[in-house]
RNA sequence: GGUGUGGUAGUUCAGUUGGUUAGAAUGCCGCCCUGUCACGGCGGAGGUCGCGGGUUCGAGUCCCGUCCACACCGCCA
């Protein structure tokens, strides 16, 4: 027998058993004649004690860090105790010690706070693994995992695996592709994601289906992005979008509370995507804080908005763009602008030149890429300093600050330029004020629905080209419009001539039956209602530029399906590496992915992607 | 595809205006130590300064190219 207990579970009472323990140094201290070893494995840590005036023969093994062994010996109370682990009362007196593999010295520290670089950890992801750190995040994982099982097992859903071996739509993302042997010439693609599979489901009459499943995209990645990647995909029968919202709102909520041991008992908020986008510049909010975004000046116009929370609103509906009034003509920076945004950050009116000097230098970074910002401090005393002086008088910052709502001590921070960059900029700012004030709190959980997303993305068709570019899903071409909005689907020519006017072209308006759960500015999943008639996916397809040959070839099983009873269904697909991250409190899902890949999609352990034989090639007609 | 930051001892990093023998911490090895748990003390080994080219009397340092890592933009239906 290896062992009779593990390294964490021995306490005071387990005091003169006789016990065997296997595990992996941690740290070896000699101190003279006696030794004491640190013997680790995944429960925990145990001290062993070796004692040359009682057993001389043990000290003459060779030992060293990370080597496997196994200790018998009587467990003793400590004559000086270590409170900051659990089994820090006790110690295992060795009378036999046994190594059951040597090792090398590891090429870094296997502790909670390692100094092996992110580099040397992937290498020898195997010892990274040993930290505890990582196992509490894999840990973490698992728990999500059955929380998810547990709750959509009681909810009547179904585990059907989909296949990995699919045929390659280059809709979307890119396709990783496999050759076939037996069909020479011919490639598989590994799935994006079950979606069509899913919705065959449905029309098979299965009702409710979930798959925590692996998904691949052939797409350039980021410290949230895997090119292999785990959804929690999910699809319901007979459901419209507020069934949906509920049921996985119940989801989220239910994991909090079995993995967390939060109860988040408040109502899950909810926002359109115009809303969110015009109040926060981010069609992902995080909602712990205010900080809203003041639309001074902007080509936007969301005629639908119904958020009555900003009263300078009217600014936008049938303005365009919103007038600047009587602050125009005064600073040249404004007037040209396409966009002028604001934000108001509470108690930061005292801001010392070198914090404001700090800020513009942060927006003015490459990955924000500003030229500048201007500000107001709105002072206590009902005075106004603002880095614009020289154009604005007292009477026009009033004006400006009543505007903003800002309040005494507010700092208005201003960024101006065209639309698109502006909003982002101004978006991240209000994140990093948030973030500098301490309003991101890591133990503060913050749902959100965002819905009504366009049907409708538009795309460039050439990054450097002149503005020409089309219109393309944003979601996935499955997704139903809004019933009002179908009849604006006429144009079948997608492309666009120029990048000025895509706003005013009819799909720019068309929203969709889309929505996404957001947490804490984090998106932890999305879905829609989807088309369930093949006219109205033929006319979706055609929309979107595809022939009828075309849409035929790639989506023909699909189209057949819908002509034999397909009922009406919906669903969303969560990201479950993020989804664990974010409970974990990181946004690095690397961390807790057993073997990642790293930013260029190597797995610098296997050394893979790697070529292959001649004679692989060959067989697979490819050479 | 683009932008930025970095690459120096096993590891994490410092290295001034281009100037003698490239440093620290930690890890490793040896010796000492009976209550350590970030043990302590003494001693020691350890370097293709990512790679290639250039400027220079002289390059870790400056220039060009290239590779790798990370972050971001594009991209991610």
């Amino acid at each position: 027998m290896y062992r009779t207990h593990t390294c964490g579970e021995l306490r005071i009472t387990d005091v003169s058993k006789n016990v065997t323990l296997s595990g992996w140094i941690q740290k070896i201290r000699k101190m003279g004649s006696l030794t004491f070893i640190d013997l680790r494995d995944r429960y925990g840590i145990t001290q062993l004690v070796l004692d040359e005036s009682k057993n001389p023969e043990l000290l003459k093994t060779q030992l060293g860090r990370e080597f496997v062994i196994q200790a018998k010996g009587n467990v003793i109370e400590r004559s000086s105790k270590n409170k900051n682990i659990l089994t820090g009362e006790i110690e295992l007196e060795v009378n036999d010690l046994k190594v059951l593999n040597a090792a090398n010295t590891p090429p870094f520290t296997i502790e909670d706070e390692t100094d092996g670089g992110d580099d040397l950890r992937m290498k020898y992801r195997y010892l990274d693994l040993r930290r505890n750190p990582i196992q509490q995040n894999l840990l973490l994982r698992y728990a999500v995992n059955r929380a998810t099982r547990n709750y959509l097992h009681e909810q009547g859903f179904l585990d059907i695996e989909t296949p990995f071996l699919i045929k390659s739509t280059p809709e979307g993302a890119r396709d990783f592709v496999v050759p076939s042997r037996m069909n020479q010439g011919e490639f598989y693609a590994l799935p994006q994601s079950p979606q069509t599979f899913k919705q065959l489901l449905m029309v098979s009459g299965y009702d409710r289906y979930y798959q925590i499943v692996k998904c691949f995209r052939d797409e350039d990645l980021r410290a949230d992005r895997q090119p292999e990647f785990t959804q929690i995909d999910c699809e319901m029968t007979f459901v419209e979008q507020e069934d949906i919202l509920q049921m996985f709102e119940g989801m989220v909520k239910y994991i909090f509370k079995e993995v967390k041991n939060i109860n988040y008992t408040e109502t899950v908020e909810r926002m359109t995507w115009d809303d969110a986008m015009w109040n926060y510049g981010n069609d992902k909010p995080d909602i712990r804080f205010e900080m809203k975004l003041q639309n001074i000046k902007s080509p936007l116009r969301f005629p639908q908005r119904g958020n009555e929370d900003t009263s300078n609103a009217q600014s936008q509906v049938g303005g365009y763009p919103p007038p600047l009034g009587e602050l125009e003509g005064a600073f040249p920076v404004f007037d040209n602008a396409e966009t002028i945004l604001a934000i108001c950050v509470p108690n930061a009116a005292e801001y010392s030149r070198k914090q404001t000097d700090e800020l513009i230098e942060w927006v003015k970074r490459p990955q924000i890429g500003m030229g500048g910002l201007a500000f107001v401090k709105c002072a206590a005393d009902g005075t106004f300093k603002s880095s614009f002086d020289k154009f604005f008088d007292a009477e026009k910052l009033k004006s400006l600050a009543n505007f903003c709502h800002a309040k005494p001590n507010d700092l208005i921070l201003i960024l101006a330029g065209t639309e698109e960059k502006t909003r982002k900029a101004t978006s991240d700012l209000r994140m990093e004020m948030a973030t500098r004030l301490g309003l991101r709190k890591a133990d503060e959980f913050k749902l959100l629905w965002v819905y009504d997303f366009p049907l409708f993305e538009f795309a460039l068709e050439d990054q450097d080209g002149g503005g020409a570019g089309r219109w393309v899903a944003r979601h996935h071409p499955f997704t139903s419009p809004k019933p009002e909005h179908i009849e604006m689907m006429v144009n079948n020519n997608p492309k666009v001539e120029n990048l000025e006017k895509y706003l005013e072209h009819p799909y720019a308006n068309i929203k969709a039956n889309a929505y996404d759960l957001i947490l804490n500015g984090n998106e932890l999943g999305g879905g829609s209602i989807r088309i369930f008639q093949k006219d109205l996916q033929q006319k979706m397809f055609a929309a979107l530029g595809m022939s009828e040959e075309e849409a035929q070839h790639k989506f023909g099983f699909l189209l057949g399906a819908f002509e034999y009873g397909a009922p009406p269904h919906g669903g969303i697909a969560f990201g479950f590496d993020r989804l664990c991250a974010i409970i974990g409190g990181s946004e690095i899902i690397r961390d807790f992915i057993a073997f990642p890949k790293n930013n260029s999609g190597r797995d610098v352990m296997l050394d893979a992607p790697s070529s292959i034989a001649e004679k692989q090639l060959k067989e697979l007609g490819l050479k």
